[in-house]
DNA sequence: TAGACCCAATCC
DNA sequence: GATTGGGTCTAC
């Protein structure tokens, strides 16, 4: 009798670990196959992690362990092979110790539905094949004037596609007479732009010493910090063709999926048909059929998103990480993991480079870099030596900046709008806020219109005329009345880009303003659409949120304009200065990018925050050493560790008590460096009727930690209906 | 996670 | 007396 060891496809804290089940058949099985098992009296999808040999009988089996075994029939097999090779298994068990994560939740998020170890994976797309048809012979004696016909044109194209071969009928009898063939082939459902092959760019002096520099250090993960403009891309290839003529393979990460194309692009041009893309964005069948290619060796450079970090590459010899400073590079939901930390481990597992490419890089990383943990690269020059634009901060505060036309654009906007407009030249205005009115209130009895679900503020949009909570998605047509006082005159404040673009209308009449931001991105190619039009100029002012300062080159943009930078300062987060001195060195980095010299202006209620001052230089040396004061003072990383616990209960009086023992609970450990910080009342206290409190551990030490949170998350798990949700290195709070 | 089981509340 | 709903427990 075989024993397997099987993990269920439930991805909870109780059911992470595996259940015993007897085989008797011959078919192949063995770790890593997906089974179908009979788990508590129903059907459900098991993952085998692995089988054992026993002479024992199921009677002596049961005898000695008190239960007894579930068979697993041949026919519950699921696959011919293993699902992944070792290599991926133990990255796998790596990041579900280190997010303190189900093992199969990890499983789960780096498979394709298809070959994810769940039930649902039965209706994921299947291996898509098309016909071709292949040329025999092409002697024509004995065959009619349209078989000849049909047979030069296969002849003259061979192999082609059987639906482009013409009438089926023809050829049948072209294949009776044996002179061609019909074989099947799996089809590509991801088609990649065929690209023209280019040549090497000659790199600078800054290129070729940074990529030495890269290559020489002696540690495994290098931060290359180099300016925006300073031609990291082109170092990041170099890298990548050292590495494949030494028959390894790449993996280059993105932090948006809106950049994979451009990145795709120079490294097909670079190296061919090599290129494979893994995003989220993908149809479940295109992403199934590029995992499969990458996983059969056939690409050997991977092109994606944060999910891309688990791409099936065997033999990586180089990791990038572009822009690693970006926050989407973590996943905001279970199994919470950062794709630079686990590019970290699957480099150190390959032994293989990881390069951290940014302008302006993350504390932690930056620290590190200091520190001499990573290595570090550094190109300080732009590579057409163009000077920074002109930066000029505006203080809201002060009333001799408003002209009375506007409340939300300063005089010395006007003027400068004014100007560009009539030089023919572009703006860029950035406003972290979407819609009309960002709150609706009651002057009469004070009632503030809130989300029934969440509690947040809900934002009045003008393109459908409904409220809407940005938070959870909740929705209601505009009230005619006060739901408490039934009072009809409504006060609406606060404004976003809906209403930006309706000031500039009124302010510039005839102006031409496109609106991008994420409501106007959610139909498809929409957004594409607008860039496209605003760089060929069928746009003269761009309103949007900060999608529109990533990564895009607008030439004829010669004034960018933050509307508001407080916005982000108000967060509830450690990270607020870091995100606000990022808005605003990439809004000043945006404008005047061409021959043209471009003109930053910063309109701000915090004129001498020093996220806004040194964002306006682009000093990122100083605002990090600022920055890193700060964190220290208050303790928040890079000095000290986070793990955030989310405790969700339907009973609020229940979940208060509960988070109090928890904390008492953790104290009582007596450690030397962990302390607790809260009950935290979130941003987001209550959610579809379930209460929300957050519970901060900061420390020092992880073996500490971790032994103790594994041990009682065990404890404390599912005791009257109280979640907990483990986030470790959490972006927020 | 899904389903079984238990117990209490609630119905006509 | 039957039905419904919520809480708790278990799975190999």
């Amino acid at each position: 009798m075989k024993i397997l060891e099987v993990l269920t496809e439930y991805g909870t804290r109780s059911l992470d670990r595996t259940f015993s089940y007897a085989y008797f058949g011959n078919k192949a099985i063995g770790p890593r196959y997906r089974v179908k098992i009979n788990f508590n009296g129903h059907l459900a999808m098991g993952f085998v992690l692995s089988l054992r040999e026993t002479t024992d009988t199921p009677e002596a089996f049961e005898a000695r362990n008190g239960y007894p075994l579930k068979t697993i029939q041949e026919a519950d097999i699921v696959d011919e092979f293993p699902l992944m090779d070792e290599e991926m298994y133990d990255l796998a068990k790596e990041v579900a110790a280190y997010y303190f994560a189900p093992l199969i939740s990890v499983i789960q998020a780096m498979l394709p539905l298809s070959l994810s170890p769940k039930l649902s994976s039965e209706h994921g797309p299947k291996i898509a094949y098309e016909k071709w048809v292949r040329l025999l012979s092409d002697k024509e004696d004995g065959l009619t004037d349209k078989q000849i016909e049909s047979l030069r044109l296969i002849a003259k194209n061979s192999p082609i596609l059987k639906k482009e071969a013409g009438s089926p009928s023809i050829l049948k009898k072209l294949i009776e007479a044996g002179r061609v063939q019909i074989y099947q082939q799996e089809k590509q459902r991801l088609q990649i732009p065929l690209n023209e092959r280019e040549e090497p760019h000659e790199m600078s002096e800054m290129q070729r010493q940074a990529y030495q520099t890269i290559l020489d250090s002696p540690k495994e993960v290098v931060l290359l910090q180099g300016v925006t403009g300073s031609g990291k891309t082109e170092v990041y290839l170099r890298l990548s063709e050292t590495v494949l003529a030494q028959g390894k393979t790449v993996l280059m990460l993105v932090p948006e999926i809106s950049l994979t194309p451009v990145m795709v692009e120079y490294f097909s041009r670079r190296f061919g048909q090599k290129v494979a893309i893994l995003h989220s964005n993908l149809t479940a069948g295109e992403r199934y059929d590029e995992y499969r290619r990458i996983a059969e060796g056939k690409a050997s450079i991977v092109v994606g998103a944060r999910s891309a970090v688990f791409a099936p590459l065997h033999h990586i010899g180089l990791i990038v990480l572009d822009e690693e400073h970006v926050e989407s590079y973590k996943q905001d939901n279970a199994p919470f993991y950062h794709a630079r930390e686990v590019a970290i481990m699957r480099g150190k597992q390959e032994g293989c480079k990881v390069v951290l490419g940014s302008a302006t890089p993350s504390l932690e990383t930056k620290a590190r870099a200091c520190r001499g943990i990573y290595g570090y690269a550094e190109m300080n020059r732009r590579i057409n030596e163009k000077a920074l634009p002109k930066t000029q901060i505006v203080d809201l505060t002060d009333r001799k900046n408003f002209n009375g036309k506007s409340e939300k654009l300063s005089a010395p906007l006007q003027t400068l709008i004014q100007e560009k407009l009539k030089q023919h030249e572009q703006v860029l205005l950035l406003l972290n806020r979407r819609g009309y009115w960002t709150g609706i209130n009651c002057p009469k009895c004070g009632y503030i219109f809130t989300c029934p679900q969440c509690g947040g503020n809900l934002t009045y949009h003008q393109e459908d005329g409904m409220l809407k909570c940005h938070h959870c998605g909740f929705v209601s047509r505009f009230p005619s009345r006060c739901p408490d006082c039934g009072n009809t005159h409504l006060r609406r404040v606060g404004y976003g880009t809906e209403r930006v673009v309706k000031e500039l209308e009124d302010l510039y009449p005839g102006v031409r303003v496109a609106r991008l931001d994420s409501d106007v991105s959610r139909v498809s190619k929409q957004a594409e659409t607008i860039l496209k039009d605003f760089k060929a100029g069928k746009y003269d002012i761009l309103v949007g949120t900060q999608m529109i300062a990533k990564g895009h080159d607008f030439p004829n943009v010669t004034l960018s304009a933050v509307v508001n930078a407080d916005i982000g300062l108000a967060l509830p987060t450690y990270r607020a200065a870091e995100r606000t001195f990022e808005l605003i060195a990439q809004a000043v980095g945006r404008s005047g990018r061409s021959s043209k010299t471009g003109i930053a202006l910063i309109q701000t209620y915090n004129p001498n925050h020093y996220a806004i001052r040194f964002g306006a230089t682009q000093d990122y040396e100083s605002f990090f050493r600022y920055e890193m004061r700060q964190r220290k003072l208050a303790q928040y990383p890079p000095y000290v560790y986070l793990i955030l616990l989310e405790f969700q209960s339907a009973n609020e009086n229940k979940l208060v008590s509960f988070v109090y023992d928890f904390k008492r609970d953790v104290e009582a450990q007596n450690f030397a460096d962990v302390s607790t910080l809260g009950p935290i009342l979130p941003y987001y206290a209550m959610q579809e009727g379930v209460h929300k409190r957050i519970l901060l551990l900061r420390y020092k030490n992880k073996e500490e930690v971790t032994a103790y949170l594994q041990e009682a998350l065990k404890r404390w798990n599912g005791i009257s209906g109280v979640k907990i949700v483990v986030n470790v290195d959490p972006l927020d709070y």
